[in-house]
DNA sequence: GAGTTTGAAACT
DNA sequence: CAGTTTCAAACTC
């Protein structure tokens, strides 16, 4: 099976410094505004023009988590750029392992490597506040599933591996010699990452180079264990986490171990143990002899008092949540704040610095304040200092997520538009338009087709797609991840399935919309684009002002209070 | 850096 | 499913 020439891989990544801003000042404006809004590059310029480049998806670790629209993850796949060039070309470039890059029988059941996030009930009052300034119509409440690429790696967190160069976190580099780097032995590939230039593997087959071969060995080992591209590392169970003693207590307890252990010499204290080097406790799904990695053990405490007293708990779940060896759910109401606001100001250089990270597209507002909030912030080794970042309260992971939808709205309304304007004025495409019978006439006509092609689609979606909750049910302790999609499967109420109709409405109308692109010309296409790249990019910027905005008031405001 | 230990993954 | 082998990371010297 032969991969489309452009394929997913390391980050999707709008680069809009397309050819067309050579004629086009007022976009270039805008990416220069935008551009402006997020500092100053990384990295000089590669070309004549300085790439603007959006991260919608940061590169592993996912965080944010990945976020895939169930269609376009599952159905259409989206426009990426060129390939990764084969190994010893590439720069630190690993791509997820992707939905359309699994096997057909593994998209059917549940998506390996794909959790799919709580359908949003709403906006935080941020968004909601800054919603009504942007140019899309009728936002909230913006129901939808969003799919988030949650891979796994063998080895979840390595103190060794992740030595940073310049504040930037090194991944971890195998050193396989005989598995050609496609088997779950390589963390690499357990990763869905591409081997790279800083690997000491031997005969590696885990590049572009040889990506048959990848989806084979993808095939293969999906075959064994449709979970195997899962997270290892489950969410805090819901009672535990509404257990007021569990949530007081530190510690390393962000979840359990999915599959559990089987350690029989190491006490599960050693990182040999994945639950130990997961920084999680053993549970009962563990069948480990001997083991002391359990809440009241006495090695453990003492464990934990040296690595509170190192700070190395920040450090590990700042590691877990970057590889994505736990869910959103499970690190996001303290660790990504922890992440976020320890990235840039506040720690030295043990602390990871992402370079993809999007947090970093922010960083002037991420500078940490101390705060007496300990909810929402961290508490820094022996120091005892709070670090909270300005935006804490400000911006929610949700909204990230509804501001991903709202571009991809802002997106499709504007090919819309273009095209309602081409169907009304360009006599040459109203000649197309009856010649093509799949696409109507009217506005009406239009619709009236569309819903019936989105009903189809959305039954056929329906079947095909599993909803991995994030949580299982109450109370309800869960032994093996694949009886977890079993649950979910099952328990997708007729609500939610209409929330997932909803997204893909979304998207298949994204995907009609660019099935009638598809039929005008070039030039009407270079339009669309420009036009869609135009509203996108000042979208964007108005919510970043706004965002930036945010989070000054909120600092004078904090260091008001502190005088 | 080489050798050993360890436990997950792969295989039978 | 259980036992065995293979594998690569963690660990020790």
């Amino acid at each position: 099976m032969d991969k489309p020439p452009n394929h997913p891989h390391d980050s999707v990544q709008l680069d809009f410094a397309s050819v067309f801003y050579a004629g086009k000042p007022e976009i270039a404006a805008t990416a220069a505004a935008l551009s402006h809004a997020l500092g100053p590059p990384r990295q000089p310029p590669h070309r004549q023009l300085m790439p603007l480049k959006v991260k919608v998806q940061s590169s592993l670790p996912p965080w944010p988590p990945v976020l895939w629209p169930t269609a376009i993850a599952g159905k259409h796949p989206m426009p990426f750029p060129t390939p990764p060039p084969a190994k010893k070309l590439q720069v630190r470039r690993s791509p997820p392992v992707l939905p359309q890059d699994l096997p057909l029988s593994a998209a059917k059941l549940p998506l390996p490597g794909v959790q799919v996030q709580r359908p949003l009930q709403q906006a935080s009052p941020f968004l909601t506040q800054l919603l009504p300034k942007m140019e899309v119509p009728i936002l909230l409440p913006m129901h939808a599933t969003s799919v988030g690429v949650m891979l796994n790696s063998r080895y979840p967190w390595s103190e060794t591996s992740s030595e940073s160069i310049n504040g930037t976190p090194r991944r971890k580099n195998c050193k396989c010699k005989n598995s050609k780097c496609l088997k779950l032995y390589c963390d690499c590939f357990a990763s869905g990452r591409y081997c790279n230039d800083d690997c000491n593997c031997k005969n590696c087959c885990n590049d572009v180079s040889h990506e048959t071969a990848r989806q084979d060995a993808i095939n293969a080992v999906m075959e064994r264990n449709p979970v195997a591209f899962m997270p290892k590392i489950g969410n805090i169970p819901r009672h535990a986490a509404q257990n007021r003693e569990y949530r007081a207590a530190e510690g390393p307890r962000v979840g359990k171990h999915m599959k559990g252990c089987q350690c029989k010499r190491s006490e599960c204290l050693k990182k040999y143990c994945e639950c130990f080097q997961s920084n999680v406790l053993c549970s009962e799904n563990c069948k480990c002899t001997d083991c002391k990695n359990y809440e009241s053990s006495e090695d453990m405490k003492e464990m934990r008092r040296m690595t509170q007293q190192h700070g190395v708990y920040v450090h590990h779940v700042q590691n877990l949540a970057l590889k994505g060896m736990i869910g959103p759910s499970a690190v996001l109401p303290r660790a990504a704040e922890k992440f976020s606001g320890l990235s840039v100001a506040s720690l030295g250089r043990d602390q990871p610095i992402n370079n993809n990270d999007s947090s970093q597209v922010l960083s002037p507002l991420l500078t940490s304040v101390p705060t007496e909030d300990t909810e929402s912030s961290v508490r820094l080794g022996r120091h005892g200092v709070t670090y909270r970042t300005l935006l804490a309260d400000i911006i929610q992971i949700e909204d990230v997520n509804v501001l991903c939808k709202v571009l991809v709205l802002v997106s499709r309304q504007a090919a819309g538009a273009f095209l309602d304007s081409g169907f009304k004025e360009n006599t040459n495409i109203k000649k197309l338009d009856r010649a093509e019978s799949h696409i109507p006439s009217t506005n009406h006509d239009r619709k009236a087709v569309q819903k019936q092609h989105d009903e189809q689609l959305c039954s056929l979606g329906n079947s095909l797609i599993a909803v991995p909750l994030s949580e299982g049910r109450a109370g309800m302790p869960r032994s093996d991840p694949s009886d977890t999609w079993k649950d979910n499967r099952r328990s997708v109420s007729p609500g939610t399935q209409a929330l997932m109709c909803n997204e893909q409405d979304m998207f298949v109308h994204t995907s009609s919309v660019a099935g009638a692109i598809l039929s005008t010309t070039k030039e009407n296409l270079s339009e669309i684009y420009i036009e869609q790249e135009k509203r996108v990019l000042t979208n964007l910027l108005d919510f970043l002002r706004e965002l930036a905005k945010s989070g000054r008031l909120q600092e004078e405001k904090r260091s008001l209070r502190c005088h």
